[in-house]
DNA sequence: TTATATACAAACATGAATGTATGTAAACAA
DNA sequence: TTGTTTACATACATTCATGTTTGTATATAA
């Protein structure tokens, strides 16, 4: 009963790669072996290993998969055209991630792999690097909102907008990650927006 | 040459600790092996199942060591009786913190271990719950300091000090991450403090 | 229609890593 | 001074993960 059809391949090949991150996700990244996720997608590591190079391989057509499409997103969400002003802007943008994150299992089971089950030694170093990047081009995105937010004049005090981007950014970064490790929900996320909220409402100018 | 002294045992003991600490920081946690660890201890795989019931072991006294202490030291930096105002209170806990992350070796390490090689699943995912409950313990002292500074009547506007301080946290907590993340310290090491002082100004009253 | 490439399964060979068991010399107590 | 315990080193047994090789049925192209 082999060689199915090119559509039938393509499906075995989602499947290992969901059955991937469930592994990856409860047995962590290095204690994941190619037979736990072979048996999981119920097929054989022949199978797997027709597919992919090695459990790096998966690892990062897992990333590729959900991972990067939210930055994109993110990315999207400050864009200029918008009926708001620029702080709701940005508010809008992290409650985005954050909703995404609370709908989209895979979403979330990939972000807690990355926060939580990966150690960034080797070939991983550079996922790190790469995840630096998308960081700064995403605060550069946050700033350029908060430029229009002063010239918009809705901005308290006098602060600059590459000062609060960053605050920003390590704000969100910090949120994320008590986020996945608040895995129970009940010291964090019930709570996220509305600290999202407070984060945005201390920039805002009061009339 | 075998049967040292007790002090000589004490001291293979530490020589195992920071071997394990440089091992663990190379190769990652689950890595990394025994005979990684005894090598560059310069002794044997049997001197370290003598001193250490394995590896897991070795992770917890790694901890204890040196992450047990620094959250210690924020608390104590938090402490009421100060000359200073209560929000350059905060204002130094944090920068404190950065600077012994900055001179303190060991502590960097065993923070860049904990943080980012390190998955955290079985028995290390209890480790994760202890981190959350420091940093509510955290949490909380921000919020206290938070509150005097209301009553000092140094806050701008009329945020909750909860709220406050769950922001103050999380962003020092992104910073963190960043801090250990940006090893060639181009992005964020070289302007933690800065980062610092400006989310600190953000909250203080304008004269 | 047939040859070939595809999509796997199954078997094999190798290399670790772990834990334990045993050996041993020197410190220390009596 | 001698017996016992300590602080390891060495050897051994077992398990496990990886990568590769081989086998094979079938889709698909020619």
């Amino acid at each position: 009963m082999v060689r199915k059809t090119k559509e039938d391949a393509e499906l075995t090949r989602q499947r290992i790669i969901n059955a991937a991150r469930e592994v990856f996700l409860v047995r962590g990244v290095s204690k994941s072996t190619l037979e736990h996720i072979a048996t999981q997608a119920e097929v054989t590591r022949g199978a797997v290993y027709w597919h992919f190079k090695n459990k790096t391989d998966i690892f990062h057509a897992i990333r590729d998969q959900v991972f990067l499409p939210l930055i994109d997103r993110m990315d999207d969400t400050l864009n200029i055209e918008s009926s708001d002003d620029a702080l709701t802007q940005i508010e809008k943008s992290l409650c985005d991630t954050v909703q995404e994150l609370n709908e989209n299992i895979e979403m979330r089971q990939t972000y807690e792999i990355m926060m939580i089950k990966c150690e960034y030694v080797d070939e991983f170093a550079t996922v790190l690097q790469q995840i630096l990047g998308n960081c700064s081009s995403i605060t550069q995105k946050i700033q350029l909102a908060y430029e229009r937010a002063q010239s918009q004049n809705i901005l308290v005090g006098s602060h600059s907008p590459h000062a609060l981007a960053l605050d920003t950014h390590l704000f969100f970064s910090g949120l994320l990650h008590m986020w996945v490790k608040d895995a129970d929900g009940t010291r964090f996320r019930f709570q996220a927006i509305q600290l999202i909220q407070s984060h945005i409402n201390l920039r805002r100018k009061t009339n």
